[in-house]
DNA sequence: TTGAAAGCGTTACCAT
DNA sequence: ATGGTAACGCTTTCAA
């Protein structure tokens, strides 16, 4: 049933050239080493002819590089994380490198264990939404000289590469494009969380309320509340205790989501009641009736500032460690929910 | 910078014994071999003091399995895929095994060559949505012994283990539904494609229209205007060529998705002037308003038995192929869009 | 009870 | 110009 596998070997002997010879010749090494033309042509074509295809895993065994990435996020399911997954695959095979895929969950004991599952697998790098208390692991990465590149959030304190945006100052432009539009009482739902992204975005909306004297309330709901599902209830139960709130703005897609079901089961109409906007913007956001105004960040750029980051680490030629600290502005998009 | 990684026979010299020692003790082959209590209790001790692990890349190249499963879908970031992606992960690490992601775009020789990569990377097993013409390459997999499994759409006159849905049987619910619910002139908005998935959804379609003699509209759109967006122009224009249609099918949640947003454009009203239906469904379509009725796909179960299927050829005690079959049966959500 | 050595498929140094 | 061979890190057979 099982072919058997043609190696390298197979074809000296075939040949009846050495094993060296034909390595050279597979790596484009002939004309360097000189080897004649029409050995090399001979080679080439019987390669061709028995579409022998060299062993990776061998390779990588010699030369210590498996051509490797790890792409370690919170949830590859989630459409965010899913769309930067397409966006890397391209960029990463064009550069002869696979991607293996992994969701943290945001728990840090389950990060560090899949972190030491690849060590073993000896992968090149890693491109990481760091959970919380992952510093050590992340130093001891780069103590080993693997390529690190963070995103989404950064570890403050630790120097590594890291593609992040601009979430403090979008999250301050959104909150107050809500209250330049009339919102006296602007809510913010946000996860409880000490990660910057949503840390800056919590600045961002404070910053903005304050500067104004804005009447404000702010909801934190607990990570876990999110896959549980309480989190519908906790944003519903925000909502009829802060019943004069005219503008809301929520710091994930997902838990816009949530407030505007909140929102329809209350009968607010938007943006009438209560005008909305909502960080990371969403293709369904285009559709919903209102469209509901968001913050987009800029995918395509994430995606290849990340790949740019990690190859260039990941480069033999290119001297030193080479960190690029990357934040990307996004995108306001304001649609009738805040109009 | 980088660390010296240290290897077994490290260890081995460090303890004064050997390595095939060490390599027993390692493998929990102690016992077995007979090696001192003693003895392995220091390797043990002293395995753990240094935090070794074992080259996960040299093992796969002796034991020629690399526990590596490649997940091909046509785009790992449409939700579908992606959901099944995070279901299989977890299923995957837990049997010792990693997966690599790619997307195909439904190009065959994209898919090809894709197939050709991994099987240099001595990949152990595959999981695939196959693009047309994969025959030819599916077959190649599996006589070279690798372990395959397709889903969401099969390969017929290849004797291959694949897991499906019950996709004509549904279709044709759906459009009973509609049907019954009293609509009388009812279009069908699908993708131009020859793959099973597609080809039975129409037949269930078709067949619940001829069944009760309604009339129907027919709107194929070729695949790759989808991600060109220009699905959205033919979906308006069927719509205004059939403006008398009171009930519509779509047969994927994107479609659905343009679609709605066409009936926006053209001031339908849903369900009142046009009932809707889509195959897939989506958290969206609990969250629209209306809410969309639609066709769910047993996501945890399509993964399971994914799982399921490929560990049973990859299990190196079952004696000869197991082939398994799997066609599930969808939920229909019959939700406000419908009633 | 333990060890030596072959072999997995490569690459690259050193010979010739 | 081409070939022999050690090494990458591991498993496993055979020998002691």
């Amino acid at each position: 049933m099982a072919k058997k596998k043609t190696s390298i070997k197979d074809i000296a002997k075939a040949l009846g050239i050495s094993i060296t010879t034909v390595s050279f010749i597979l790596n484009g090494k002939a004309r360097e080493k000189r080897i004649s033309e029409e050995l090399t042509r001979k080679v080439q074509d019987y390669i061709q002819e028995i579409g022998y295809k060299p062993s990776h895993l061998a390779q990588s065994l010699r030369l210590g590089k498996s051509k490797v990435i790890v792409f370690m996020v919170e949830d590859i399911s989630n459409s965010f994380f899913a769309s930067i997954a397409r966006l890397i695959e391209e960029k990463a095979y064009k550069n002869g490198y696979k991607i293996i895929y992994c969701s943290t969950d945001n728990d840090s004991e389950k990060a560090k264990e899949l972190i030491t599952t690849f060590k073993m697998r000896n992968v090149d790098g890693f491109i990481i939404t760091p959970t919380p208390n992952l510093d050590n692991a992340i130093l001891e990465l780069l103590d080993e000289g693997l390529a690190v590149v963070l995103f989404d959030r950064w570890i403050p304190g630790i120097d590594c590469s890291y593609v992040v945006v601009e979430n403090e100052i979008s999250a301050y432009e959104a909150t107050k494009h809500l209250i330049q539009g009339g919102c006296n009482n602007v809510g913010f739902v946000t996860v409880e969380s000490s990660q910057t992204q949503m840390v800056d975005r919590l600045k961002g909306f404070q910053h903005a309320v304050k500067e104004s004297n804005t009447k404000h309330s702010i909801l934190e709901v607990k990570f876990h509340a999110i896959a549980e599902q309480e989190a519908s209830e906790k944003i519903l139960e925000f909502l009829k205790n802060h019943a004069d709130l005219d503008g809301l703005f929520f710091s994930t897609n997902y838990l816009a989501f949530e407030g505007l079901q909140s929102l329809a089961r209350l009968h607010k109409q938007i943006p009438k009641d209560v005008k909305v906007v909502s960080f990371d913007d969403h293709y369904f956001f285009n559709l919903y009736q209102p469209q509901i105004s968001a913050i987009e960040q800029p995918l395509e750029s994430i995606a290849d500032k990340l790949m740019e980051s990690i190859l260039l680490q990941l480069d033999e030629n290119s001297l030193g460690r080479k960190f690029q600290k990357i934040t990307l502005p996004n995108e306001l998009h304001v649609r009738q929910s805040s109009r």
